[in-house]
DNA sequence: GAGTTTTTAGCACGACCGGTCGTTTTGTCT
DNA sequence: AGACAAAACGACCGGTCGTGCTAAAAACTC
């Protein structure tokens, strides 16, 4: 790998970092430069515009989730077992990738859900994407047989609402029982979709 | 009333308008002043700094929240009913007061969740008085007896879960559906607190 | 209606923003 | 080792930001 392709990867990771601290529309090139030990037109030089390091910061953080939680949900029997795994690995990327402070999604989520472009609609997609895979998931929880399509959506709703519950918790009160929370709440909608049919 | 208090309750209802779409961190005072066909510096004369203003913000929209959603559950009878309406008044706010697209708290807990100062405090106060607001509710669910501290715990965290995947479902995706889904889980979440003693 | 206080506008400041440019350094390949 | 391309630099642009200062205009008081 030449030398550019690194410290691309290296200006995108850390603006990762810094995306979920003072959000994705709130980058900016300098202070990010500065962290890397770059000039701002150095860095710039990477990336024809401020949104195409937008997008590929928000790419990168789609690449880790899908190698964080995805991907080895799919490596994991079908059933309750890789939907517990998922879920699992999901509450562990919102208590933090190792050094880095919660979720750029949900970050991102409030600020562009309103602003037509690019990364809404890498963001939109990517988001709604993830919850049919959820959806997907939860219709081989039942042992009598698949789960209907609607209460598959139901509890990818309700998966959801546990993980969001979890994050706001986590990061906006500390609270030390969340995640038991969480858990309760997850171990219940799974017992009821198990038993719906 | 005089002229300044008039002009002053104004800004700050413009600027909550401005907050929900960019962000309390976002607003900035030269288009807000366009808005409102006010100078820069006559708006600025209203507060000595720009933190005051967002705090006077988010001050005027956990009052809203107050008189639309907790006042009017306070004037229903206890338990279920006082609890339905109190949800049902939630996600009415979150789908957006009239005129108002979206919910202040959520976009403000992303943006001040590990950003210390005046605004972190004034927002995680109210939002957690309003968690434990709905704990208490929640005690009264059961006809047989208050239920256990704890459960009360699990209780509003799972309501607080639902409102947030609502919230998700309807703004960043525009799932129709998401208000029927949202309403499905609250109904099972007190459905169970309310047989579980 | 005169006088006082409050409200507003105009202007300027320093800092920072994303982005452009020409130049220099560094890496890569033969 | 020399040639060529890639990468990084530093100065700079127009614009916007929050924030003071001062004076005019408007509103309130008696």
């Amino acid at each position: 790998m030449g030398k550019g392709a690194t410290t691309r990867e290296a200006i995108v990771s850390q603006a990762l970092d810094r995306a979920v601290q003072v959000g994705l529309s709130g980058l900016s090139l300098g202070p990010l430069a500065d962290d890397l030990n770059l000039s701002k037109s150095g860095l710039f030089a990477h990336f024809k515009s401020k949104e195409t390091l937008q997008l590929a910061v928000l790419q990168e953080a789609i690449n880790r989730f899908t190698a964080r939680v995805v991907e080895p949900g799919l490596r994991t029997p079908r059933g309750r077992a890789r939907m517990e795994l998922l879920i699992h690995r999901w509450f562990d990327w919102i208590e933090g990738e190792p050094g880095m402070r919660g979720c750029l999604f949900s970050v991102a989520a409030q600020e562009y859900d309103d602003r037509p472009g690019a990364i809404h609609d890498l963001l939109v997609g990517s988001q709604l994407q993830w919850q049919e895979t959820l959806a997907r998931m939860a219709a081989d929880l039942p042992r009598g047989g698949p789960l209907p399509a609607d209460m598959c959506q139901q509890v990818a709703f309700e998966v959801t609402g546990s993980v969001l519950a979890f994050q706001q918790q986590t990061k906006l009160f500390k609270a030390p029982k969340a995640r038991a929370w969480a858990e309760t709440a997850v171990a219940r909608i799974l017992d009821d979709a198990a038993n719906a049919v």
